[in-house]
DNA sequence: TGGATATGACCTTGGAGTAAGTTACCTCAA
DNA sequence: TTGAGGTAACTTACTCCAAGGTCATATCCA
């Protein structure tokens, strides 16, 4: 016989389905889309590449089915946070702490969700554009809170702050998966420490003034 | 004749060598290595593919000189910054300035630095690690300065306070990036009202209080 | 016995890298 | 001044390969 390994083992679709999509995250999350092979995924998923694309299609769309799953478990752990009544620094802290538990059993979702080398176009972007927005408004609506109790209310700062805060946050995941064995309630306490350490340092210095810059907020005065 | 286009247009090596890496450095900044294809490059700077090989040996070696060219650049102007005498945030601010103003006439150089999708081994890893703890040592630096001026002298929380400040500073060159119009004197106006509005924020609120954590700073507080 | 599960071997393509030839400039002897 | 030979600059037209994707076939269970 030419194909000794063929054949149904009679596993059926839906367990293979879940079996594939768990390496493809592992695999997708770790190196990204494009250095990830789908041969590669298939056999950490010790099967063969040919059943890979008939229950996926593609490359993208097996790359589709890990982002959702990755982007709706972190989605819906933000929200879950985002409920409570926390405001400001707190709801940072929060949210922080809930992605460190959520993410422990499976980092590499993290990754998953801002993977640059994934397709910008078709159904992926798609995709990223709902759960992108999805992410976006929380944040949004917490600098926002934020803004407000502080008396600042430039859309332009409180658009660039939300980027400070989301960068902030991926910075901190990755320093945590890069430390393994910090724990994700020592994580979040660490966390606390450093919002204070910069709350204490920020000074209400002038700047060099240089050209007409207006000369910046005198601490309680915030805001020219 | 065969060839119609072939034989030399007389421009001197140097002069071709650097019209390749204008154009090399422009395509990775902004697709990055592993999308950019050399043809590609080859046809942005007006000559044929075999030109590139012959001057910069590999699609590697041209994207190594590109790197070394930008981040030499950037590396170059943080150090700069670092010699006045400015600390904590404000030197931090002043980093930022610097780098807005840098940055302006060849935005992509940034993008160039810190490009994931390219080589993680040979030449490249080598001058990245190079340039990387040249600057990563200025921002421990800085760090470092903050840290001691605010009485935090964990090192794990230094080491994750350097991750989440170069991160910021990515956050705040993208957003200066998507934002086309905004001039560098107003960027770093804006960084630093965001640093009083983060600091205003930052609430003295007890956490969980697990481990020897040092009590931090009481800071004057606005803000319950 | 038909349909679901499975695979080895193949086809295809895009892009890195090369071989071999073409043209222009430069130098120096006569 | 001139023109022959050497060298640097330059291109067309390939080869090669990794990886996405397909086809024809095999096995098993209801």
């Amino acid at each position: 016989m030419s194909r000794a390994n063929a054949g149904t083992k009679g596993v059926p679709r839906a367990d293979r389905e879940l079996q594939i999509l768990r390496a493809a995250c592992e695999v997708f999350g770790t190196m990204g889309f494009a250095k990830a092979s789908v041969a590669g995924i298939a056999a950490d998923a010790g099967i063969s590449k040919p059943l890979v694309y008939q229950y996926f299609g593609s490359k993208e769309g097996l790359f589709l089915a890990s982002f959702n799953y990755g982007a709706e478990t972190l989605a819906a752990e933000m929200e879950r946070v985002a409920t409570d009544d926390s405001v400001g620094v707190e709801r940072g802290l929060h949210t922080l702490d809930g992605l460190f538990r959520t993410l422990e059993p499976q980092p590499w979702l993290w990754r998953l969700l801002f993977d640059p080398s994934a397709p910008d176009d078709g159904e992926v972007a798609a995709a990223r554009a709902v759960y992108t927005d999805r992410i976006t408004r929380l944040a949004v609506e917490g600098v926002g809170e934020l803004m407000r109790l502080v008396g600042d209310d430039d859309p332009l700062d409180a658009s660039a702050l939300t980027a400070v805060w989301m960068s902030a946050v991926d910075a901190l995941i990755t320093w945590w998966l890069d430390h393994p064995g910090v724990t994700p309630a020592q994580m979040t306490e660490r966390c606390h420490r450093l919002i204070i350490a910069i709350s204490g340092a920020a000074l209400p210095a002038e700047l060099p003034a240089e050209g007409g810059a207006p000369r910046p907020v005198e601490r309680s005065s915030l805001r020219a």
